[in-house]
DNA sequence: GCCGTTTTCGGCCCGACTGTTTTCAGTCG
């Protein structure tokens, strides 16, 4: 996908621009435009020239430029502009702290232009001197540069968030909090986070700062006011905590819950409509007369717009959808009645498919397909057609002994790395359903692994493919796939493709989701459970498919066993209603 | 460079905190 070396370089040219002192707003709309095309469900390479021009932030010039990019494999104005600042002075950029005004008065008052030379010119105190620098800016620059070396990468949501919320509970046992909040990307669920955002409303302002800086997992203070404080905890985490009275507390949520692009979008809005929001509210332009902001609803409904979920917050068009009155009705965890990718002790989970089912039960489930691995996948103990069959059995009989639960026989077949299917039809045909999945073969080329994929969903027996691109974030690269392809044919032939719910994975991604949805591919969100405890990590998928704005119509899973049956590709099955 | 029920030209979101300053620029979110 050349959607991300584009917003790369973009990116690189709104910096280049800023170093060079060029217009802010021209900066600003080079970034804008990386941001969205990173975001972006469909390659640029499938879009036409109008279709580019529908995204938010591009213009004649820059679609434009991603044509060329799309021709040539390069953009002249790009090579034109890094031929205007020595290579490596970008690097410095990385330093948090250090902006590009600092960074080119370093260039040009010192000639340094990379990290290295940078920390060595701060330990010798060769950079105090430079105007607006001295002793404290050169501890910062250092300790900026360790932050770089330490690595800064983004955490899966599953970790992060589990975080923010012990933060949460500790500051409440610390200090006293009226409304208290997780905001930024936390909220809106992207699948990778950088840091926390907390806002809260506090009776005591003064005491909750005290309390949030002086956290046990608190290893260094970045910034620390009355209203606003930042901290780095035991992980290298960056924790920003807002404190504001509680008029504001809508105001600030949805400030801090963000994204830029979507609060920059509301701004502007607001500004053509005489009023002006900011963390403290929303207000009347002309007499600064205070309209609303205890709420976030305040903000949407001053504006004229209906709610936006934080999910949808990306300036991917959701303003535009608000606008237009055709924002979706966004699929919740209420609506899934069934999980249909889960592992007994059949093959690698950890429970028996009783076991199972009255956790299935516990969480409000009715229905559950148990989906173990096929011989294949020896390592998972994966079952021959002779257990298949056997496993049938079992099943057949706690069914009879089931009221208001339907346990459905599937497998997650492997796909063989040569491409071929792990059971035969005469074997598949048995079953209730039919997930494919890859488990070997990684490092085939994207057409050897799309071909393997597509043969399997032409498969009539195949109900559903899981997992699509094998990623475990943070862990496991995406295998190369061309999901386009993989979604056009899952929509021909009917096949569902899955938004598994396990943290690391969250595959298909919103992106790909969102594309599936316009495609009309049918979805299922399901949790892949080995152990019962993972059947907690459904609002994950959850997550994906609101990001992808999924309405409940497009997952299959939120239908009645019954209605699920007729809408599953593959076999009827012989199960019972 | 984008964008338009105020505009096809002239606007473009807004504030906190820090360090280095004698009143503010830079950076960040």
């Amino acid at each position: 996908m050349k959607n991300q070396e584009i917003a790369r370089i973009f990116s690189e040219m709104a910096d280049i621009l800023e170093i060079k002192g060029d217009n802010p707003f021209k900066i600003r709309a080079y970034r804008r435009a990386a941001l969205n095309i990173e975001g972006l469900s469909r390659s640029v390479e499938d879009l036409s020239r109008d279709e580019l021009l529908e995204i938010p932030g591009i213009g004649e010039e820059l679609a434009a430029k991603i044509e060329e990019y799309i021709g040539t494999g390069a953009i002249h104005a790009h090579d034109k502009l890094k031929g205007e600042i020595p290579s490596g002075l970008l690097s410095l950029l990385a330093v948090p702290g250090l902006g590009p005004k600092t960074a080119r008065q370093i260039f040009e008052q010192r000639h340094i232009a990379s990290i290295d030379d940078l920390e060595r010119a701060a330990r010798e105190h060769k950079l105090a001197g430079i105007p607006g620098i001295q002793k404290k800016t050169e501890e910062n620059i250092l300790k900026g540069i360790a932050t770089v070396q330490q690595g800064h990468e983004r955490r899966p949501l599953g970790r992060v968030l589990p975080l923010a919320l012990d933060l949460v509970e500790e500051l409440r046992k610390r200090a006293r909090f009226g409304a208290i909040e997780i905001a930024g990307s936390i909220r809106r669920r992207k699948e990778t986070c950088k840091d926390i955002d907390i806002v809260a409303t506090s009776p005591a302002p003064e005491e909750a700062m005290k309390a949030f800086i002086t956290l046990p997992a608190v290893e260094q203070i970045i910034m620390h006011g009355p209203t606003r404080s930042s901290v780095v905890i035991s992980d290298g985490l960056q924790v920003d905590l807002r404190v504001v009275a509680e008029e504001s507390f809508g105001a600030a949520l949805a400030y801090l819950t963000g994204s830029k692009g979507h609060n920059v979008r509301l701004r502007d809005m607001a500004v053509k409509q005489g009023l002006k929001i900011n963390e403290y509210g929303i207000f009347r332009e002309k007499d600064e007369a205070r309209l609303g902001g205890a709420k976030e609803e305040d903000v949407y409904r001053l504006l004229g717009l209906p709610f936006i979920p934080p999910e949808m917050r990306e300036d991917q068009g959701e303003v535009e959808a608000a606008l237009a009155g055709r924002l979706p009705q966004l699929i919740s965890q209420a609506d899934i009645r069934g999980d249909l990718h889960v592992h007994s002790r059949w093959s690698d989970g950890g429970h028996t498919i009783e076991e199972l089912v009255a956790a299935a039960k516990a969480r409000g489930l009715s229905y559950l397909a148990i989906t173990d691995h096929s011989q294949g996948l020896g390592v998972a103990h994966g079952l021959t057609v002779e257990r298949l069959m056997a496993q049938k059995q079992e099943i057949a009989a706690l069914n009879i002994q089931l009221t208001g639960f339907t346990i459905l026989h599937g497998t997650e077949m492997d796909i063989k790395s040569d491409g071929s299917l792990d059971f035969p039809d005469q074997a598949l045909k048995e079953l209730d359903l039919v997930i494919a999945s890859i488990h070997s073969g990684f490092k085939q080329t994207k057409e050897q692994i799309t071909t393997r994929i597509i043969k399997a969903m032409k498969n009539p027996y195949v109900s559903i493919i899981a997992h699509p691109t094998g990623r475990l974030i943070g862990e496991r690269d995406p295998y190369e796939v061309e999901m386009d392809d993989i979604l056009r044919v899952a929509a021909d032939t009917g096949t569902a493709i899955e938004i598994n719910a396990y943290p690391l994975r969250l595959d298909l991604n919103d992106s790909h989701a969102r594309r599936a949805k316009e495609l009309g591919v049918p979805l299922v969100i399901n949790t892949d459970t080995h152990s019962i405890s993972q059947f907690d990590t459904l609002p994950y998928g959850i997550a994906i498919a609101r990001r992808a704005w999924l309405e409940k119509g497009d997952v299959l899973n939120t239908l009645a066993v019954k209605d699920l049956r007729k809408r599953l590709k593959g076999n009827k099955g012989l199960g019972i209603n």
